[in-house]
DNA sequence: TCATTTTGTTCAGTATAGCGAACGATGGGG
DNA sequence: CCCCATCGTTCGCTATACTGAACAAAATGA
């Protein structure tokens, strides 16, 4: 991989001048506060190189924005989805309804699912592949949901996330109830 | 920096090892597949070094996982956040509160925020720079929300999303509301 | 049993990332 | 006007990340 602009350097480098000109930072100044040389960061941002962990994690941490922010990329536009209207998913099991939200392009793949149980209904999840992650928040009714081994009771407002690697599971208490459910793949 | 504990090479040399092994194939042959040496390989999974990121790169695209896999730490266990008490986020606007939910550990950078307008209460938003997009749940009570230019009427369990690159606003309609907001980063 | 392959490690050479010190270019103050 | 910052870039030098080969230890097979 020669000369190749290698996509990653592309992107990296993009991201580091932008994330630098919005904290309205110079050059000098932040390679002075990331402890590199003002050489390193300019070659950097033309593109140039090919930097390693360190210097990105310093240079991360002086721009206050998480690792990731300096190597991944973009998303769309407005769309209004009411109450109930999600595209349904799987409703074999009667109790359970789960709306798809948004599913993300591929890569980091994430999805945001709408799901409804009727008066005391319990769903058990099996476990997805590992590195898989669930984010739930109760919007109505009183949930117990989790890990099977560990539940936790919930009431609207609710948030709560664990891993959806082991056997988990949805349950309504004293009444019906409906969440949002935030899925992240590896 | 012959130093090993730079904290972010602990973790590569944890994840590369994890991923690989999950994958069920052996250092040489993950080796051969990503075009770098054995011996490369082998000293990251050791923890010594300090990769580049073409190097990285390579490994993860051999490996068929989104790069931020590689340098953030493995997601976190079970957590659970009771409404409203969520950490809070400057406040300085009266009627507007804003909670962290969970802050994107890997993947496309991602923010999970919990929401709660006043009484008829309005918060105009300043764009965010460019590729950021928002999802907004509504938990309870009726909001207007969306681009300042269009939009929309929510009740609870509604669901839109919209880019965060445009002057957007959140306002509680005939009463107080709460939500969830999901915002992704580029 | 003794080859043969495949495992992961260690070592010397070399390509290069990062550093520090120059540089020319602006931009205010005095 | 000159002077002194500060800006971002370019250029040797040194440190080191990466390579390829040689290595011992296990695993495989006949």
């Amino acid at each position: 991989m020669r000369r190749s602009e290698s996509e990653a350097i592309e992107t990296i480098s993009i991201a580091l001048r932008h994330h630098r000109e919005r904290a309205g930072v110079s050059l000098s100044e932040l390679a002075k506060r990331a402890g590199v040389a003002k050489s390193t960061l300019s070659q950097l941002e033309s593109g140039e190189g090919n930097p390693g962990v360190e210097t990105l994690w310093a240079l991360a941490v002086a721009l206050n924005v998480p690792f990731s922010r300096l190597v991944e990329p973009p998303t769309p536009s407005t769309r209004v989805i009411r109450a109930g209207r999600a595209p349904r998913l799987r409703a074999e099991h009667s109790a359970f309804a789960a709306g798809l939200l948004s599913s993300s392009p591929a890569g980091a793949s994430r999805d945001i699912y709408e799901i409804a149980l009727e008066a005391d209904e319990s769903r058990e999840a099996e476990p997805h592949q590992a590195g898989t992650v669930e984010h739930l928040v109760v919007v109505s009714g009183r949930m117990r949901s989790g890990p099977t081994a560990s539940p936790v009771e919930l009431d609207p407002g609710d948030y709560t996330t664990f891993s959806g690697a082991v056997p988990h599971l949805y349950r309504s208490v004293g009444g019906p109830a409906t969440a949002v459910l935030i899925m992240e793949h590896s």
